[in-house]
DNA sequence: AACGATAAAGTAAACGTTTAAGTAAACGGT
DNA sequence: ACCGTTTACTTAAACGTTTACTTTATCGTT
């Protein structure tokens, strides 16, 4: 077999028309049985395979969603990756997923190339630099379906978001049960909702027992091992060591950890410690972390969900605003009273 | 704006003819600077976004590599992956992914979906229970370049790999000379080139030294968490504990690590490990278990050109076999004499 | 026996590009 | 002044489908 078969090649040997295969080939109800079977039959002995390009075209729709997020090699978005694939899957979509490597230019390039390649719709988490996505506006006069995950921005598309206020307001009034008071927060960008929400549920919880919310507690900058490591390294160098330190990711806590094995100060001992998401690896590392747990199998559930029925609506819909509830798992972290 | 903006909207808007439009932005020599820059000019302003999908039929390629492999959420594959997009991006290559999750059927419809959408090339690594893949003489026979990665089939293509006799060799070695005897290794499918080639490199440094093998020490089986896990039940079952295991992946390792937890067996004292492939999270892990390194974005790269060159090349060319040395890396496991 | 309805096909056009094959004007060398 | 080249553009066709519309034959009703 020298050339790929077409339809035209199909129709040929056949003596029908490209038509008639076509429709057979996707089971229309203007072809009868006897036609369809044999049509489908001679397409399987000639190996015949549907050029999607062409489809694509023709029908002006991929069957496509594009998923962008700012890391694969990351135990939070790989698995939410992961199961993003899967439910797309079920319901007979493809993935295009890009990684932006948490820098703004690439995600706004990887979203310019989604709208190129004519995706149905688009999940995006985005960087945690970015501020504002001005082709968000291309987006919508394009009328391009786009939900937003975890890590949104204000900007009306529909979001899928866990409980990120109150799963850490739980998370600190357990630290403050168990008798901690000097309380730290390492958190993002304040231009995502995600850092905004952790944060003021740490500061609702911290108000609401009436202990004082220090500045130099309050971390602002991105969620990645580095991060946590350098905050701690500061934290040490101005002299002033949290007892407990809240983490708005899972990578920041373990550059907590990175710190504190250096600076050998034992957890949870010296400094005790609860991050928002956890990790397969968790059970395997000492201390095993606590953490509020995030359900990405039902995040990307939701997602895939969402997009998909406003990709079937044929009007725009209002934007949806999908909440997860997020529940504290205690692990081997934050689990003993402080002067016990 | 309510409709895109196409070719033939900016050749009306610009009076000259569609195809001058498209030349000009794609700086083809026949046309001349100055109607280049006004093409480029009105083609920014009236906000024109190249539809990729016609320009993929018309010219016949894609520029897209078709990515298979087994699991994303895995430490090696995600990182594998992440690479292969950076390597693709630099070349001005997009990726398309999709994760067979260690299913054989997945797999074989997810290279058909490859074929079907007319990637210019596909890297795949195959699942833990792939004995043959049927498809490959399609895409043989469609003369599309495709490059074997880590887990490798034999066929007449192109491989990547580890030097995974040698990896293991060393590593068994070591463990003999710190004075074990008696050695297991867990391991996976033998249709699969890695895990005969990772047994042959225990086996011979295990009869180097004039140690019995013993069968019941060989387990075969797949890949993950699970079969570490279940082949060290095994090993307690049958009361026949070995003293060092060598474990074909890194997930492997962390069921051997979670089964002796279980049975209260002390890792390094009661059973000791090494690893073949690592992971960002060892360095967390207690004890850190040592490795046979696999730079993952080495064998990306690798693969990432190969796949390319047999793009670029216009005839088929002969099979590469590229092999990456794969060096032991010592960590907490492995690094004391047993009679220390 | 005539009629509209239905079933099962076919024809024409379109999707938005690129590639290949012209064409007309300007240019340069002798 | 002539002719071959080069420059800068145009025209025609193709990529492989799908969609919308049309045609023809068949069938059951009255």
């Amino acid at each position: 077999m020298a050339q790929k078969i077409t339809l035209k090649d199909l129709a040929q040997a056949l003596n029908v028309s490209v038509v008639t295969v076509s429709k057979a080939l996707r089971d229309h109800p203007d072809i009868s049985q006897k036609m369809k079977t044999k049509v489908k039959q001679t397409a399987e002995k000639m190996g015949y395979i549907p050029n999607i390009v062409a489809r694509n075209l023709s029908s002006r729709r991929t069957r496509t969603i594009g998923l962008i997020v700012p890391k694969i090699a990351h135990s939070f978005f790989s698995s939410l990756i992961e199961s993003v694939y899967k439910y797309a899957a079920d319901r007979n979509y493809e993935i295009i997923l890009t990684a932006s490597q948490e820098n703004p230019e690439f995600e706004s390039k990887h979203l310019l190339t989604m709208i190129s390649m004519r995706v149905d719709g688009i999940l995006i988490s985005v960087t945690d630099k970015t501020a504002t996505l001005p082709l968000l506006s291309v987006v919508r006069e394009n009328r391009i379906p786009l939900v937003q995950i975890d890590r949104t921005l204000n900007a009306p598309f529909s979001k899928v978001v866990f409980e990120d206020a109150e799963g850490t307001y739980r998370a600190v009034k357990h630290a403050i049960d168990l008798g901690y008071r000097k309380l730290a927060f390492i958190g993002g960008n304040h231009s995502l909702h995600i850092a905004r929400e952790r944060l003021k549920g740490f500061k609702k919880a911290v108000r609401e027992s009436g202990l004082p919310l220090q500045k130099t507690f309050l971390v602002q900058g991105g969620f990645t091992e580095a991060d946590g490591y350098q905050a701690v390294m500061r934290f040490k160098k101005s002299n002033q060591l949290p007892e407990f330190i809240f983490t708005a990711t899972y990578p920041v806590a373990l550059g907590v950890v990175k710190a504190a094995r250096e600076l050998n100060l034992k957890i949870p001992d010296d400094i005790d410690l609860i991050s928002f998401g956890g990790s397969a690896f968790n059970a395997f590392i000492t201390p095993a972390i606590s953490y509020v747990e995030q359900n990405t199998k039902e995040m990307a559930r939701l997602a895939v969900e969402q997009v998909l029925r406003e990709i079937e609506a044929n009007e725009t819909q209002q934007p949806a605003e999908l909440r997860i509830p997020s529940e504290l798992r205690l692990k081997e972290t934050c689990v003993k009273r402080k002067d016990a």
